[in-house]
DNA sequence: CCCCTCAAATAAGTATGACTTTTAAGTCAC
DNA sequence: GTGACTTAAAAGTCATACTTATTTGAGGGG
């Protein structure tokens, strides 16, 4: 009877071993600022400076460059490339932006990203979710409305997050599925930044219903647009859409 | 006189190093299903496999690691992950997926993908549009048409990708304009596998000056709509669709 | 004076051996 | 059978020696 496992399972898994705790000193330097493009960066300055071996500043970097965040060239050193080139859809990468400096503009990119994948899968999801992925979706819609008012935001979002995530798995489309964990960053972001006393937009719950049953029904038209509604409201919010 | 860079410049720059050399003999393993999940390899192994020092190996694998493509656990040895796990919108799997056997499916998946993604992008581009966007975009747009008939074939595929490229940047969202790349992608995987003497479809063509006239006078709507049909088109072309 | 060639210095790349740490699995006593 | 203890296997880390590519600049010729 119960679930199958938490919708929303933390996205950092260890930062256990050398060369990770490295990782994730480097990698929001680099994404913070803190090293700008065309810095160089030494392996034996950073052997000293962060006290590792030469093995694990070496995977450290291969892993930085394999992200395009870097490029390794002999008798140069390890220079910070610049922003346009960065991996930006690389999951570790995101997570940094979105703890540093560049939080509001992952946020804006993002969530352009969601509102224009979501409406799609939202439609595809109408085609070939199956009986079980209703049911949850429904089951979810519900639990938004039910904690909807008196301050449940934490249990709101938790529902929310995981009647998006069902969405894009039961689009059927593999990069779709792979957005849950950002669409859930996104969502999260949201409710963070939100008074923690302010009941969700009425309409907004209303229009995951919509979707659930458009998505029952197998109606891919009424679902791609109920769910183009919510994610323009998640546009506004942030002001890139005027109102 | 000349461009300010070919439009699609190649995204594989070098098999150069060891331990690149052994990325993309692993990477393509892996993701053509050489090594289906669950597979456990060990580094001494594969040091003898690939005649390479264990420095060599362990670089590739923490990179693979990175990917989610393998998870490397002490006492037992690096095991591929199941494909729900891996890293899609990494472009490094991008690829080897397209050169592997799991090139339909992919660009099925990058089909899906760029149908959700380019309109919304030629909305924002109508908003955020530079004047020389615009130009570039109305000279692509031309050559299109100019290239259209009799076997032009390639020179069209050059100024189709450049057009699209220049409708991701121009939406002034990193995330979109990274897509380039996949989309340069898909589209020349569609003319190849296309009979070489199949001139393009002439409604298609009209689409793409549609949208740039579009783009030009500001309108967000018509960029959007336009876009939608040709996506719409890719779609039907790989039976995603219904005729 | 400029350009070309070649040598030297530098930093990354590779190889190897020794040692540490985690942990699956087997063993033994209870 | 169940629990605690031992063992061994494999990755993780470190230090060192050596190789290779590439920038820089110095010298020689045009």
């Amino acid at each position: 009877m119960n679930e199958q496992g938490p919708p929303g399972r933390g996205q950092k898994p260890r930062p256990q071993g050398l060369h990770d705790r490295l990782l994730e000193s480097l990698g929001p330097a680099i994404t913070g600022g803190d090293y700008p493009p065309g810095t160089v960066l030494r392996t034996d300055e950073l052997e000293r400076r962060y006290d590792v071996s030469r093995t694990v500043v070496r995977e450290a970097v291969r892993v930085l460059e394999s992200m395009h965040l870097v490029e390794s060239r002999r008798r140069v050193g390890v220079t910070v490339r610049p922003t346009e080139e960065w991996d930006v859809f690389d999951p570790q990468i995101i997570r940094w932006r979105l703890a540093g400096p560049d939080r509001p503009r992952q946020l804006r990119s993002l969530t352009a990203l969601r509102s224009a994948i979501e409406p799609a899968a939202a439609a595809l999801a109408a085609e070939h979710a199956t009986p079980e992925q209703c049911a949850e979706l429904t089951e979810h819609a519900l639990n938004m409305v039910a904690t909807s008012r008196g301050q449940q935001l934490p249990a709101y979002l938790i529902h929310d997050v995981a009647f998006h995530r069902v969405i894009l798995r039961a689009s059927g489309n593999e990069m779709f599925a792979r957005l849950g964990d950002v669409v859930a960053e996104v969502l999260t972001g949201r409710t963070e930044h939100r008074i923690m006393f302010t009941d969700p937009d009425p309409e907004a719950v209303t229009l995951h219903v919509r979707v659930a049953e458009a998505v029952r029904a197998g109606n891919a038209e009424a679902a791609e647009r109920y769910t183009r509604e919510i994610t323009v409201g998640a546009l506004r919010e942030l002001d890139i859409l005027a109102p």
